[in-house]
DNA sequence: CTTTACTTTGACCAAATGGTTAAACTAAAT
DNA sequence: ATTTAGTTTAACCATTTGGTCAAAGTAAAG
């Protein structure tokens, strides 16, 4: 097969990247993900990896040392993405109104581009709480900004009063269920070709009003 | 091991139950259930579900004939459960008020003593849906007389107008989704001993009063 | 007691699977 | 050209795992 490589010169003994177009690292990487994501774990094949990555098992291992070091890595990204960037959203005056719309948007648009994501990080909280306690504080994730802004509107009776870590739930729970029991709903709630499409494209919206009407925020603004 | 034998006297040729205080066949079912609960499909071991029943692995295919089938079995009588009776909630006039609140306090009371039924379902709806499609015919499940009920409610404007469809995902989605986040919750969001399970106590009624705001029916009644 | 029919077991097997190793290969550095 | 160091492969291995089988066990029926 083709092997170009690309020479980034550098100092000292670093040689190191063997680049292709899509270095084999990389693709291996990849295909992980994507067996992985649809396999789980236990069901998930090293073999399987490499064939999707066009690439010889003992090449996985080579790069990953074994199946739980390779998973570890994909889980690590993974995990962190589910986490969406709220970052943005907490510039200027943090307004919960916004807030919402925008923890919702983010979720929405996120599952729908990775709707394995929720049941491959489920199944692994399951099979290994311990490490995603590591995980949670390796990634300095912390809610806590985000439910201080919506503990503050609640003090300022500007939305109904309730556990502030409860509205988060609900919330991404919410956009969560429909995501992972999808292939349930085809058959049982949109059983109509094309249906279950057309209820997402609505549910951003739909969703938003629903949490608004919930907390005793405006539908409607601007 | 100590082997009793009771007689059910009958007709014909059948002597079959070799019935102990809990014949095997029961032992190993229970057995199975639990390790495909915790382990789901894959990772589950026929070694371990014999073991755990306190029988010989063989035995284990003489009543199941192999995984696949055992797995079905259990998965069945699962999926009903999550199900939850309703039918008892439609005697007389419905009422939406009545029929969510019943809906909230199964699932929540369900979960909280099946708490890996969700991802186990869930697990295996996505490993394999066309036989959750047949299952479903299977089982005779119709969750439209509890849409007609929210329908009807909403066309007489005593709730807020939305899919009935998305009412009840929304629903059951906040019910289920703290349950399969449980490890991960008990890291981030309830990290103090003891509280998330402080949370679930009073989840029942909180999330009940969520849903009445959300959908405009009256949170307190009678 | 003997037969009958179900139950239980230990030994065994073939396939799958995660992982290893030594050798071949490749390209940059000397 | 030779060395050096990372990359890739084929062959191999040990273990696990789902599954089988023939033999032994057991209680009720004839």
């Amino acid at each position: 097969m083709g092997t170009r490589h690309n020479v980034v010169p550098q100092g000292g003994k670093v040689r190191k990247s063997t680049d292709r177009d899509e270095s084999q690292e990389e693709l291996i990487l990849e295909a992980a993900k994507r067996v992985f994501f649809r396999k789980g774990y236990a069901a998930a094949r090293m073999q399987e990896i490499a064939d999707e990555a066009g690439a010889n098992k003992a090449l996985v291992h080579y790069y990953f040392r074994n199946k739980e070091k390779l998973f570890h890595h994909i889980f690590k990204s993974s995990f962190k993405a589910f986490w969406p960037s709220l970052e943005s959203v907490f510039v200027g005056e943090p307004d919960v109104r916004q807030l919402l719309k925008a923890l919702i948007s983010l979720y929405v648009d996120l599952l729908e581009k990775m709707p394995y994501l929720p049941n491959f990080i489920i199944t692994e909280i399951n099979r290994d709480p311990e490490k995603v306690a590591g995980l949670i504080k390796e990634t300095g994730i912390q809610p806590e900004k985000l439910m201080a802004v919506i503990g503050k509107a609640m003090s300022q009776n500007q939305m109904v009063k309730m556990d502030p870590r409860e509205l988060i739930l609900n919330t991404v729970g919410m956009c969560v269920f429909p995501v992972i029991t999808r292939p349930l709903l085809g058959y049982m709630l949109w059983p109509d070709e094309g249906a279950y499409e057309k209820y997402l494209s609505g549910r951003k919206a739909s969703l938003f009003a629903f949490v608004c009407r919930a907390t005793g925020l405006e539908v409607d603004k601007n």
